[in-house]
DNA sequence: TTTCCACAGGAATAAAGGGCGA
DNA sequence: TCGCCCTTTATTCCTGTGGAAA
Protein backbone atom coordinates (compact mmCIF):
# COMPACT_ATOMS: atom_id res chain seq x y z
CA UNK A 1 0.00 0.00 0.00
CA UNK A 2 1.36 3.51 -0.91
CA UNK A 3 1.60 6.28 1.05
CA UNK A 4 0.75 9.29 -1.49
CA UNK A 5 2.07 12.12 0.79
CA UNK A 6 3.76 15.14 -1.14
CA UNK A 7 7.22 14.96 0.30
CA UNK A 8 10.05 16.76 -0.74
CA UNK A 9 13.48 14.67 -1.67
CA UNK A 10 16.01 14.96 -3.82
CA UNK A 11 16.22 18.03 -6.60
CA UNK A 12 19.20 19.06 -8.53
CA UNK A 13 17.98 22.44 -9.35
CA UNK A 14 18.38 25.47 -7.48
CA UNK A 15 16.16 27.82 -9.39
CA UNK A 16 14.38 25.13 -12.22
CA UNK A 17 12.58 28.33 -13.44
CA UNK A 18 15.66 29.59 -15.26
CA UNK A 19 14.96 26.83 -17.78
CA UNK A 20 11.50 27.48 -18.75
CA UNK A 21 10.69 29.70 -22.03
CA UNK A 22 9.75 32.82 -20.81
CA UNK A 23 12.66 33.12 -18.45
CA UNK A 24 15.04 36.33 -19.55
CA UNK A 25 18.74 36.05 -18.48
CA UNK A 26 20.46 39.07 -16.84
CA UNK A 27 22.67 38.52 -20.05
CA UNK A 28 21.85 37.01 -23.79
CA UNK A 29 25.10 34.63 -25.13
CA UNK A 30 26.28 35.15 -28.25
CA UNK A 31 23.81 38.08 -30.05
CA UNK A 32 26.04 40.93 -29.40
CA UNK A 33 25.61 41.85 -33.21
CA UNK A 34 21.83 41.44 -33.05
CA UNK A 35 21.62 43.72 -29.62
CA UNK A 36 23.25 46.55 -31.02
CA UNK A 37 21.78 46.72 -34.21
CA UNK A 38 18.08 46.03 -32.40
CA UNK A 39 19.27 48.80 -29.57
CA UNK A 40 19.92 51.01 -32.50
CA UNK A 41 16.68 50.46 -33.87
CA UNK A 42 14.37 51.45 -30.64
CA UNK A 43 16.94 54.19 -29.69
CA UNK A 44 14.65 56.60 -30.36
CA UNK A 45 12.46 55.70 -28.08
CA UNK A 46 14.00 57.05 -25.31
CA UNK A 47 13.53 60.53 -26.95
CA UNK A 48 9.61 59.98 -26.92
CA UNK A 49 9.92 59.61 -30.76
CA UNK A 50 8.53 57.57 -32.78
CA UNK A 51 11.04 54.08 -33.64
CA UNK A 52 11.79 52.48 -36.37
CA UNK A 53 9.34 49.53 -37.32
CA UNK A 54 11.73 46.33 -37.05
CA UNK A 55 11.34 43.09 -38.67
CA UNK A 56 13.07 40.51 -36.93
CA UNK A 57 13.86 36.79 -38.75
CA UNK A 58 15.99 34.11 -38.09
CA UNK A 59 15.21 30.26 -37.64
CA UNK A 60 13.25 28.73 -34.58
CA UNK A 61 14.89 29.13 -31.23
CA UNK A 62 17.53 31.84 -31.95
CA UNK A 63 17.07 34.15 -29.57
CA UNK A 64 14.55 36.62 -31.24
CA UNK A 65 12.09 36.47 -28.39
CA UNK A 66 14.92 36.22 -25.94
CA UNK A 67 16.30 39.27 -27.08
CA UNK A 68 13.29 41.62 -27.66
CA UNK A 69 12.39 40.73 -23.88
CA UNK A 70 15.03 41.68 -22.61
CA UNK A 71 15.70 45.10 -24.51
CA UNK A 72 12.03 45.88 -24.25
CA UNK A 73 12.38 45.39 -20.54
CA UNK A 74 15.30 47.41 -20.23
CA UNK A 75 13.67 50.13 -22.56
CA UNK A 76 10.78 50.39 -20.09
CA UNK A 77 12.99 50.44 -16.45
CA UNK A 78 15.52 52.84 -18.17
CA UNK A 79 12.33 55.11 -19.60
CA UNK A 80 10.78 55.46 -15.90
CA UNK A 81 14.21 58.11 -15.15
CA UNK A 82 12.49 60.34 -17.35
CA UNK A 83 9.10 61.97 -16.52
CA UNK A 84 8.02 63.13 -19.93
CA UNK A 85 8.07 59.73 -21.14
CA UNK A 86 5.83 56.51 -20.77
CA UNK A 87 6.58 53.42 -22.43
CA UNK A 88 4.29 50.71 -22.84
CA UNK A 89 4.91 47.17 -24.51
CA UNK A 90 2.39 44.42 -25.26
CA UNK A 91 3.66 40.81 -26.76
CA UNK A 92 1.03 39.60 -28.93
CA UNK A 93 1.96 36.13 -29.77
CA UNK A 94 0.06 35.08 -33.39
CA UNK A 95 -0.13 31.54 -33.33
CA UNK A 96 -3.47 30.94 -32.98
CA UNK A 97 -4.38 34.10 -34.39
CA UNK A 98 -4.48 33.75 -38.29
CA UNK A 99 -6.44 36.63 -39.02
CA UNK A 100 -5.85 40.33 -38.47
CA UNK A 101 -9.50 40.96 -36.92
CA UNK A 102 -8.38 38.42 -34.49
CA UNK A 103 -4.54 40.31 -33.92
CA UNK A 104 -6.90 43.19 -33.18
CA UNK A 105 -9.32 42.40 -30.89
CA UNK A 106 -6.69 40.76 -28.88
CA UNK A 107 -4.80 43.96 -29.05
CA UNK A 108 -7.48 45.64 -27.91
CA UNK A 109 -7.78 43.06 -25.00
CA UNK A 110 -4.34 43.26 -23.94
CA UNK A 111 -4.88 46.98 -23.38
CA UNK A 112 -8.42 46.47 -21.59
CA UNK A 113 -9.05 45.89 -17.87
CA UNK A 114 -10.07 42.02 -18.06
CA UNK A 115 -13.67 42.68 -16.69
CA UNK A 116 -13.92 44.77 -19.60
CA UNK A 117 -13.18 42.56 -22.71
CA UNK A 118 -14.69 42.64 -26.29
CA UNK A 119 -15.70 39.35 -27.98
CA UNK A 120 -13.37 37.94 -30.70
CA UNK A 121 -16.82 37.87 -33.65
CA UNK A 122 -19.43 39.98 -34.41
CA UNK A 123 -17.77 43.11 -35.08
CA UNK A 124 -16.88 44.50 -38.11
CA UNK A 125 -13.79 44.62 -38.84
CA UNK A 126 -13.62 48.48 -39.08
CA UNK A 127 -15.24 48.65 -35.65
CA UNK A 128 -12.27 46.64 -34.03
CA UNK A 129 -9.68 49.06 -35.88
CA UNK A 130 -11.51 51.63 -34.58
CA UNK A 131 -11.34 50.29 -30.69
CA UNK A 132 -8.01 49.36 -31.40
CA UNK A 133 -6.81 53.01 -32.20
CA UNK A 134 -8.97 54.22 -29.00
CA UNK A 135 -7.11 52.20 -26.80
CA UNK A 136 -4.16 53.06 -28.28
CA UNK A 137 -4.60 56.90 -27.82
CA UNK A 138 -6.03 56.69 -24.40
CA UNK A 139 -2.82 55.14 -23.06
CA UNK A 140 -0.78 57.74 -25.10
CA UNK A 141 3.28 58.10 -25.32
CA UNK A 142 5.09 55.13 -26.75
CA UNK A 143 3.27 52.04 -27.53
CA UNK A 144 5.56 49.25 -28.77
CA UNK A 145 3.98 46.36 -30.33
CA UNK A 146 5.48 43.10 -30.56
CA UNK A 147 3.85 40.54 -32.83
CA UNK A 148 5.54 37.62 -32.49
CA UNK A 149 5.22 34.56 -34.99
CA UNK A 150 4.19 37.06 -37.85
CA UNK A 151 4.09 34.62 -40.40
CA UNK A 152 0.70 32.81 -38.92
CA UNK A 153 -1.12 35.34 -40.12
CA UNK A 154 -2.99 35.12 -43.48
CA UNK A 155 -3.13 38.47 -44.39
CA UNK A 156 -1.38 41.64 -43.85
CA UNK A 157 -4.17 44.54 -43.18
CA UNK A 158 -3.26 45.26 -39.78
CA UNK A 159 0.13 45.28 -39.95
CA UNK A 160 -0.54 48.01 -42.91
CA UNK A 161 -3.02 49.43 -40.70
CA UNK A 162 -0.45 49.49 -37.60
CA UNK A 163 2.58 50.68 -39.46
CA UNK A 164 1.35 53.28 -40.84
CA UNK A 165 -1.25 54.45 -38.02
CA UNK A 166 0.62 57.76 -37.55
CA UNK A 167 1.03 58.48 -41.41
CA UNK A 168 -2.73 57.78 -41.73
CA UNK A 169 -4.21 59.92 -39.11
CA UNK A 170 -5.28 57.09 -36.71
CA UNK A 171 -3.65 58.19 -34.05
CA UNK A 172 -2.81 62.08 -32.35
CA UNK A 173 -1.50 60.89 -28.79
CA UNK A 174 0.42 57.87 -29.18
CA UNK A 175 3.22 57.05 -31.18
CA UNK A 176 3.45 53.40 -32.18
CA UNK A 177 6.55 51.17 -32.90
CA UNK A 178 5.97 47.74 -34.47
CA UNK A 179 7.91 44.55 -34.42
CA UNK A 180 7.19 41.68 -36.30
CA UNK A 181 8.93 38.32 -35.70
CA UNK A 182 9.27 35.12 -37.99
CA UNK A 183 11.24 31.84 -38.26
CA UNK A 184 9.61 32.10 -41.87
CA UNK A 185 12.28 33.35 -43.96
CA UNK A 186 10.25 33.87 -46.70
CA UNK A 187 7.52 35.88 -45.27
CA UNK A 188 8.97 38.94 -45.84
CA UNK A 189 9.03 38.90 -49.62
CA UNK A 190 4.89 37.39 -49.28
CA UNK A 191 4.12 40.91 -48.47
CA UNK A 192 2.25 43.18 -50.44
CA UNK A 193 5.29 46.27 -51.23
CA UNK A 194 3.84 48.65 -49.60
CA UNK A 195 3.49 47.00 -45.79
CA UNK A 196 6.69 45.58 -46.43
CA UNK A 197 8.66 49.01 -47.06
CA UNK A 198 6.76 50.52 -43.87
CA UNK A 199 7.10 47.44 -41.94
CA UNK A 200 10.56 46.57 -42.51
CA UNK A 201 11.99 49.50 -42.17
CA UNK A 202 14.98 48.26 -40.22
CA UNK A 203 15.11 44.19 -40.52
CA UNK A 204 17.47 42.32 -38.44
CA UNK A 205 18.69 38.79 -39.46
CA UNK A 206 19.19 36.57 -36.38
CA UNK A 207 21.74 33.57 -37.43
CA UNK A 208 21.49 30.19 -35.62
CA UNK A 209 23.33 29.03 -32.61
CA UNK A 210 26.35 26.89 -33.56
CA UNK A 211 27.21 23.93 -31.00
CA UNK A 212 30.22 25.62 -29.19
CA UNK A 213 27.40 28.71 -28.49
CA UNK A 214 24.36 26.95 -27.80
CA UNK A 215 27.21 25.08 -24.87
CA UNK A 216 27.83 28.97 -23.89
CA UNK A 217 24.42 29.45 -23.85
CA UNK A 218 23.28 26.36 -21.56
CA UNK A 219 26.48 26.78 -19.21
CA UNK A 220 25.22 30.27 -18.19
CA UNK A 221 21.33 28.51 -17.10
CA UNK A 222 23.12 25.44 -15.69
CA UNK A 223 25.31 28.13 -13.27
CA UNK A 224 21.74 29.57 -12.67
CA UNK A 225 19.44 26.46 -12.72
CA UNK A 226 21.47 23.70 -11.21
CA UNK A 227 23.22 23.01 -8.05
CA UNK A 228 26.65 22.76 -8.52
CA UNK A 229 28.17 19.50 -9.58
CA UNK A 230 24.85 17.73 -10.38
CA UNK A 231 25.42 17.46 -14.54
CA UNK A 232 27.73 15.29 -15.19
CA UNK A 233 30.38 16.24 -18.00
CA UNK A 234 28.87 15.01 -20.74
CA UNK A 235 25.39 16.62 -20.41
CA UNK A 236 25.76 20.07 -21.54
CA UNK A 237 27.85 19.23 -24.68
CA UNK A 238 25.23 15.94 -25.47
CA UNK A 239 22.34 18.44 -25.01
CA UNK A 240 24.31 21.26 -27.63
CA UNK A 241 25.00 18.85 -29.87
CA UNK A 242 21.13 17.81 -30.16
CA UNK A 243 20.16 21.28 -30.52
CA UNK A 244 22.37 22.11 -32.66
CA UNK A 245 20.64 19.23 -35.13
CA UNK A 246 17.93 20.78 -34.79
CA UNK A 247 19.25 23.40 -36.41
CA UNK A 248 20.66 25.31 -33.59
CA UNK A 249 17.70 25.62 -31.75
CA UNK A 250 18.49 26.78 -28.33
CA UNK A 251 14.73 26.41 -27.25
CA UNK A 252 15.22 22.72 -27.64
CA UNK A 253 18.22 22.14 -25.87
CA UNK A 254 16.98 24.08 -23.04
CA UNK A 255 13.68 21.84 -22.81
CA UNK A 256 16.16 18.68 -23.50
CA UNK A 257 18.13 19.78 -20.33
CA UNK A 258 15.10 20.68 -18.55
CA UNK A 259 13.67 17.29 -18.89
CA UNK A 260 16.85 15.57 -18.50
CA UNK A 261 16.93 17.17 -14.74
CA UNK A 262 13.57 16.73 -14.39
CA UNK A 263 13.81 12.75 -15.02
CA UNK A 264 16.51 12.73 -12.51
CA UNK A 265 14.40 14.18 -10.12
CA UNK A 266 11.46 11.96 -10.43
CA UNK A 267 13.73 9.00 -9.91
CA UNK A 268 15.59 10.68 -7.09
CA UNK A 269 19.33 10.34 -8.76
CA UNK A 270 21.72 12.59 -7.28
CA UNK A 271 23.08 13.09 -10.59
CA UNK A 272 22.24 13.90 -13.86
CA UNK A 273 23.69 12.29 -16.80
CA UNK A 274 24.50 11.19 -20.59
CA UNK A 275 21.19 8.61 -20.36
CA UNK A 276 18.72 10.99 -18.46
CA UNK A 277 19.05 13.54 -21.71
CA UNK A 278 18.85 10.60 -24.01
CA UNK A 279 15.44 9.57 -22.27
CA UNK A 280 14.17 12.73 -22.16
CA UNK A 281 15.15 13.16 -25.91
CA UNK A 282 12.77 10.48 -26.90
CA UNK A 283 9.87 11.12 -24.02
CA UNK A 284 9.86 14.93 -25.40
CA UNK A 285 9.82 13.29 -29.29
CA UNK A 286 6.50 12.10 -28.10
CA UNK A 287 5.11 14.33 -26.78
CA UNK A 288 5.54 16.82 -29.10
CA UNK A 289 3.93 14.48 -31.47
CA UNK A 290 0.83 13.36 -28.92
CA UNK A 291 1.02 17.26 -28.30
CA UNK A 292 0.26 18.11 -32.32
CA UNK A 293 -1.78 15.31 -32.82
CA UNK A 294 -4.45 15.96 -29.60
CA UNK A 295 -4.53 19.42 -30.96
CA UNK A 296 -6.20 18.78 -34.52
CA UNK A 297 -9.89 18.04 -35.86
CA UNK A 298 -11.09 14.81 -36.58
CA UNK A 299 -10.55 15.24 -40.55
CA UNK A 300 -7.83 15.98 -39.90
CA UNK A 301 -6.34 12.94 -37.86
CA UNK A 302 -8.58 10.93 -40.20
CA UNK A 303 -5.71 12.14 -42.62
CA UNK A 304 -3.13 11.36 -40.61
CA UNK A 305 -4.13 8.19 -39.66
CA UNK A 306 -5.19 7.82 -43.58
CA UNK A 307 -1.20 8.14 -44.27
CA UNK A 308 -0.33 6.04 -41.19
CA UNK A 309 -2.19 2.75 -42.08
CA UNK A 310 0.07 3.17 -45.95
CA UNK A 311 2.88 3.72 -44.11
CA UNK A 312 2.05 0.42 -42.75
CA UNK A 313 1.46 -0.80 -45.19
CA UNK A 314 4.90 0.26 -47.06
CA UNK A 315 2.87 2.10 -49.46
CA UNK A 316 4.59 5.63 -48.53
CA UNK A 317 5.64 8.14 -50.04
CA UNK A 318 2.17 8.12 -50.75
CA UNK A 319 1.00 10.70 -53.45
CA UNK A 320 -2.30 12.63 -52.54
CA UNK A 321 -4.56 11.11 -54.53
CA UNK A 322 -3.87 7.64 -52.96
CA UNK A 323 -3.87 9.41 -49.23
CA UNK A 324 -7.13 10.89 -50.33
CA UNK A 325 -8.92 7.01 -51.47
CA UNK A 326 -7.55 6.15 -48.04
CA UNK A 327 -9.14 9.13 -46.23
CA UNK A 328 -12.35 8.81 -47.92
CA UNK A 329 -12.50 4.93 -47.39
CA UNK A 330 -11.72 5.42 -43.56
CA UNK A 331 -14.05 8.27 -43.21
CA UNK A 332 -16.55 6.19 -44.51
CA UNK A 333 -16.18 2.88 -42.73
CA UNK A 334 -14.43 4.07 -39.66
CA UNK A 335 -15.69 7.35 -38.39
CA UNK A 336 -18.97 7.11 -40.42
CA UNK A 337 -18.55 10.30 -41.36
CA UNK A 338 -18.75 12.18 -44.96
CA UNK A 339 -15.33 12.59 -46.12
CA UNK A 340 -14.32 16.68 -47.25
CA UNK A 341 -13.03 17.46 -50.55
CA UNK A 342 -9.42 16.50 -52.00
CA UNK A 343 -8.91 20.00 -52.37
CA UNK A 344 -9.03 20.41 -48.56
CA UNK A 345 -7.24 18.02 -48.06
CA UNK A 346 -4.77 19.57 -49.99
CA UNK A 347 -4.63 22.52 -47.95
CA UNK A 348 -3.93 20.44 -44.63
CA UNK A 349 -1.78 18.23 -45.97
CA UNK A 350 0.44 21.39 -45.84
CA UNK A 351 -0.71 21.78 -42.50
CA UNK A 352 0.45 18.76 -40.88
CA UNK A 353 3.86 19.05 -43.07
CA UNK A 354 4.10 22.54 -40.97
CA UNK A 355 3.64 21.07 -38.17
CA UNK A 356 6.32 18.05 -38.13
CA UNK A 357 4.36 15.32 -38.80
CA UNK A 358 4.34 14.90 -41.93
CA UNK A 359 7.31 14.99 -44.90
CA UNK A 360 6.68 16.52 -48.50
CA UNK A 361 8.60 15.96 -51.24
CA UNK A 362 7.60 16.93 -55.05
CA UNK A 363 8.32 14.54 -57.94
CA UNK A 364 8.03 15.50 -61.41
CA UNK A 365 7.44 12.81 -64.17
CA UNK A 366 6.79 14.90 -67.17
CA UNK A 367 4.54 14.17 -69.94
CA UNK A 368 4.23 10.13 -68.50
CA UNK A 369 2.90 11.03 -65.27
CA UNK A 370 3.05 15.02 -64.39
CA UNK A 371 4.08 16.58 -61.32
CA UNK A 372 2.85 15.72 -57.86
CA UNK A 373 3.88 15.70 -54.16
CA UNK A 374 4.13 12.73 -52.40
CA UNK A 375 3.97 12.77 -48.55
CA UNK A 376 5.64 10.38 -45.75
CA UNK A 377 5.37 9.88 -41.92
CA UNK A 378 8.21 12.36 -40.64
CA UNK A 379 7.44 10.81 -36.95
CA UNK A 380 7.75 6.84 -36.17
CA UNK A 381 4.86 5.04 -36.62
CA UNK A 382 4.18 3.67 -33.53
CA UNK A 383 4.43 6.75 -31.87
CA UNK A 384 1.80 8.05 -34.12
CA UNK A 385 -0.40 5.13 -33.78
CA UNK A 386 -0.43 5.56 -29.95
CA UNK A 387 -1.44 9.59 -30.30
CA UNK A 388 -4.22 8.68 -32.35
CA UNK A 389 -5.65 5.66 -30.62
CA UNK A 390 -5.80 8.05 -27.54
CA UNK A 391 -7.67 10.64 -29.34
CA UNK A 392 -10.00 8.18 -31.72
CA UNK A 393 -11.21 6.98 -28.29
CA UNK A 394 -12.56 10.28 -27.84
CA UNK A 395 -13.82 10.44 -31.17
CA UNK A 396 -15.69 7.30 -30.85
CA UNK A 397 -14.15 5.47 -33.38
CA UNK A 398 -12.77 1.86 -33.46
CA UNK A 399 -9.93 2.04 -35.54
CA UNK A 400 -8.06 -1.52 -35.20
CA UNK A 401 -4.95 0.20 -36.21
CA UNK A 402 -3.52 -3.45 -35.60
CA UNK A 403 -4.87 -4.60 -38.81
CA UNK A 404 -2.38 -2.81 -40.52
CA UNK A 405 0.85 -4.27 -38.57
C1' DT B 1 10.97 23.42 -79.04
C1' DT B 2 6.58 22.11 -78.08
C1' DT B 3 3.46 19.12 -75.90
C1' DC B 4 1.29 17.16 -72.16
C1' DC B 5 0.45 15.06 -67.72
C1' DA B 6 -1.43 15.34 -62.90
C1' DC B 7 -1.76 17.63 -59.63
C1' DA B 8 -0.88 22.44 -56.84
C1' DG B 9 -2.94 26.08 -55.27
C1' DG B 10 -5.51 30.80 -56.39
C1' DA B 11 -10.07 33.00 -56.61
C1' DA B 12 -14.78 33.33 -56.17
C1' DT B 13 -18.68 31.62 -53.62
C1' DA B 14 -21.66 29.46 -50.31
C1' DA B 15 -22.88 28.09 -45.71
C1' DA B 16 -22.48 28.38 -40.80
C1' DG B 17 -21.99 30.97 -36.66
C1' DG B 18 -21.84 35.02 -33.71
C1' DG B 19 -22.59 40.01 -31.83
C1' DC B 20 -25.10 44.22 -32.33
C1' DG B 21 -28.91 47.68 -32.62
C1' DA B 22 -33.74 48.55 -33.15
C1' DT C 1 -36.57 38.70 -31.84
C1' DC C 2 -35.00 39.93 -36.64
C1' DG C 3 -32.13 41.69 -40.04
C1' DC C 4 -27.55 43.18 -40.62
C1' DC C 5 -22.80 42.77 -40.84
C1' DC C 6 -18.99 40.43 -40.06
C1' DT C 7 -15.41 36.20 -39.94
C1' DT C 8 -14.29 31.50 -40.82
C1' DT C 9 -14.23 27.29 -43.25
C1' DA C 10 -15.14 24.26 -46.97
C1' DT C 11 -16.54 23.79 -51.88
C1' DT C 12 -16.41 24.63 -56.78
C1' DC C 13 -14.06 25.97 -60.64
C1' DC C 14 -10.14 26.81 -62.84
C1' DT C 15 -5.43 28.47 -64.24
C1' DG C 16 -0.48 27.58 -63.35
C1' DT C 17 3.67 24.66 -63.18
C1' DG C 18 7.97 22.00 -64.43
C1' DG C 19 10.24 18.49 -66.63
C1' DA C 20 10.05 14.10 -69.60
C1' DA C 21 8.96 12.74 -73.99
C1' DA C 22 7.85 13.55 -78.80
Amino acid sequence: MGSFDFVREYSPYTNREALLDDYTPDTLVGRDDELDEYHGALQPAIYGEQPDNIFLYGKAGVGKTAATRFLLNKLEDNAEAYDDLTVRTEIINCDGLNSSYRVASNLVNAMRDPSNHISETGYSRSQVYDLMWEELDANGGIILIVLDEIDHLKDDSILYQLSRARENENLTEARIGLIGISNDLTFRDSLSPKVRSSLCERAISFSTYDANELRAVLEQREQVAFKEGVLTDDVVPLCAAFGAQESGDARKALDLLLKAGDLAREENDEEVTEQHVRRGRELLEREQVARGIADLNDHERLVVYALATLEAEDDTPARSRDIYTRYEALADTAAGKDALTARWLREHLDDLAMLGILDVSETNEGSAGGKYREYDLQQDLAVVLDALEETFESMGVHASVEDYL
